[in-house]
Formats: structure tokens, sequence, C-alpha cells
DNA sequence: CATGTCATGTAATCCGTTACATGATTAC
DNA sequence: GTAATCATGTAACGGATTACATGACATG
């Protein structure tokens, strides 16, 4: 139900279209939540059906403009107060590194320090994008800049994690072949 | 893709059964891809019709052991180095963060302090896994002390920060309430 | 009048979760 | 003999991804 609050959250800020709510995903809760075009207008008929938000206004081009209600502000809150958030988190990245010992030393030496370079790389998105943003304008932008902050510092220590585990490799030793080998 | 590539990977340990996995997984991969147990007996199945696992014994209790083939091994050391690892890292606790502002703040602060205890605790468990865990037996082992590793730098670093966000909610004042008041 | 952008929707498929169902063996 | 553990499977449902389809307006 993440998708369905995130859209509540943002149509706090104001009424808008599935369109602009799309790219508003697409630039801010998309590294965090990322939803497609797809999911997204379904999501709203469904919140609509719920009585979360209303089509306040219809303009050209078939745009439908949503506002959030009263009952859809209290599912916010409710949702921000007291449902405990899903803790899981899914790590294609990591889950790999448990199976490095299968390949050659040189190339999970390869595989980590690729990861790392992947996330010194995103770490310096993240900063330049701090930067040139307006963190004045709006609530929403307000709280914005402490995840971007969880980023930058997340991607850092992903990045540090990975020079020092490439490193470990060496003291490793090659991988231990068992059934097939031995 | 994951699960079926996690599984492949633990094969090549050795021949376990679907039981075995299973409690596998529990124990080590579900922190980064946790797996219930209809999905895992499934995806067995699945990679036996492929041909990367086969049935190498049937044991008491309808037990099936599977061993991995080498078209198995093939695919596993194709998805390691050939396949760019999926980025997307949903994350429930953090989209929340972006709608604090919707909450008084005594609240999104209450939030930000629970996520620092949750993280913290988190850490505390991880370092008494660390310590208590034999490190020699087998490569998988090996490499998983890389994995822990970094499970103890995320909670940490993720634990500082909710705590530095916690503190900043001081300098953010009260929420501006856009459209129903205003 | 053709192309681009704004704008919304449907259908097929996959992966994951929850719940249910059942059988075989061991230990008390 | 009954409870616990070992062991595997099926069915229903929901969320996410991809692809496809279409319509309306603006610009050159």
């Amino acid at each position: 139900m993440s998708l369905r609050h995130g859209l509540l959250g943002l149509l706090v800020d104001g009424p808008a279209s599935g369109y602009d709510l799309l790219k508003i995903f697409e630039q801010s809760l998309a590294f965090v939540w990322p939803a497609t075009q797809s999911q997204l207008y379904g999501e709203l008929n469904r919140l609509a059906d719920d009585g979360l938000v209303v089509v306040s206004d219809e303009g050209q081009r078939r745009r439908k403009e949503y506002t959030i209600t009263p009952a859809g502000r209290a599912d916010l809150e409710h949702w921000l107060t007291d449902i405990e958030p899903n803790r899981i988190r899914r790590n294609d990245a990591m889950l790999r590194v448990f199976f490095l010992g299968t390949l050659e030393p040189v190339q999970a030496k390869a595989y980590l320090e690729r990861e790392a370079a992947v996330h010194e790389a995103f770490e310096q998105l993240l900063i330049d994008q701090a930067r040139d943003t307006n963190w004045e304008a709006g609530t929403f932008n307000r709280y914005g800049r402490l995840v971007i902050e969880s980023g930058i510092r997340y991607a850092h220590t992903q990045g540090e994690w990975a020079r020092w585990a490439a490193g470990e490799i060496d003291e490793l030793g090659p991988p231990t072949k068992r059934s097939g080998a031995s």
C-alpha cells in the first residue's frame, strides 16, 4: 500500500493530475519507491473509488485533476503514525556477494570494484542534485532534503564497504569447489 | 530471477532438499532476499524443468535432493558476471519521510527516533551474529562475512542519519498546510 | 497535416504472499 | 497413538512490469 500513500502524500501539497504526479514521482520518490504510469493511473482510480481522493476538475485533453479528501488525509496520517514500515529490503547486488566464492578471485574482485564505482558515482549524483535544488519551496521539499541526505550517506558507506570488501578478496583466497571437484 | 540464482548458488555448496534450502535461506539470505516456502518449492521444480538442477536422490518422507547441473553452474556464473544487478531499492520507511511534514513536528520527530532505535537494535543483532558465527567453514560463509559487514555498516549509518534527522526537525519548523487551510 | 507532448487507459505476465492441504517419520 | 518435525505441494490474490492502444491539443 505504499504507492497509494505516496500518491496521497503528494496530493497534500495541492491538487494534481495523474500526469503531474507521474512527473513528480520520477524526479523525487522514484529512488525510494518507483512506480510505472500504468500502476499510478490504476491506483488513482482505486483511491477515487474508495473516497480518499475526488476528481476536482476535468481539464483539457481528458485531464482529470485529483484532490485529497478529509478521509484521504486521515488515511495518510494513520499510515504515517500507526502502521509499521515494511522492513524487507531486497538487495540483488548484495545477494550476489554470497556467491562470489564460486568465481575466480579476479572476477570476484572486479565485481566489488564495479559496485564501488557505481555507488561512488551515485553519491556524486545525489550531492550535485542536493546542491542544485531549492530547498526553500514547500514542506515536501524540506523533508525531501532529509531523504536525499540519507541517500548520500548510504551511497557513501556502500562505496566504502565495496572498496574494503574488494581488498578482503586477496585474503579469502581461491574458491573451494564442492560437489563436482574436491 | 534472483530467487532462482540464490538457489543455484546454495546448491554449489552441495546437494540439498527444498527443506534444507529453506532453512539456509531463513538464516542467511533472508535479510537480502527473503523467500517463502511456497515460492522456493515452486522455483526448484522450474529449475529442474529447465535442466539447471536434477533430482539426484529421493529419500525418506518424500524428500527430493537436488544437485546443480553444469548448465546450472554456467547459468549462475553468467548471472554473476554478465547481468547488471537490479538497483531498485524500495524503501517504505524512507518514503514516509517525504511526508513527515504533514504531521505535527513532535510526531515527525518520534517517527525518526523510532527509526533510529530500530536501526541501532538491528546493528547490535548483526554484531552479535557476526561474533557468534564460525567464519571458517565453507566458501559460502566466508563471503557471508562480507555481507554481514555491509549490513552492520548500513544499520549504523541509518541509525546515525535518523538521529541527525530527528534533530533537524526543530529547525524545519511547523508544517505548511496547503489546500485545505492557507 | 504531421509530429510532439499531454493525458489516460487496458491486458498479459511475473513474482511474491498467505492460506490451505497433506503425507511420512520420529519421539514420547 | 498422538504430537512434533520433516517434507512437499496447490490455489487465490495482490502488486509491479511491459506492451499496447488511444485520444486531444499545440506547433510548425
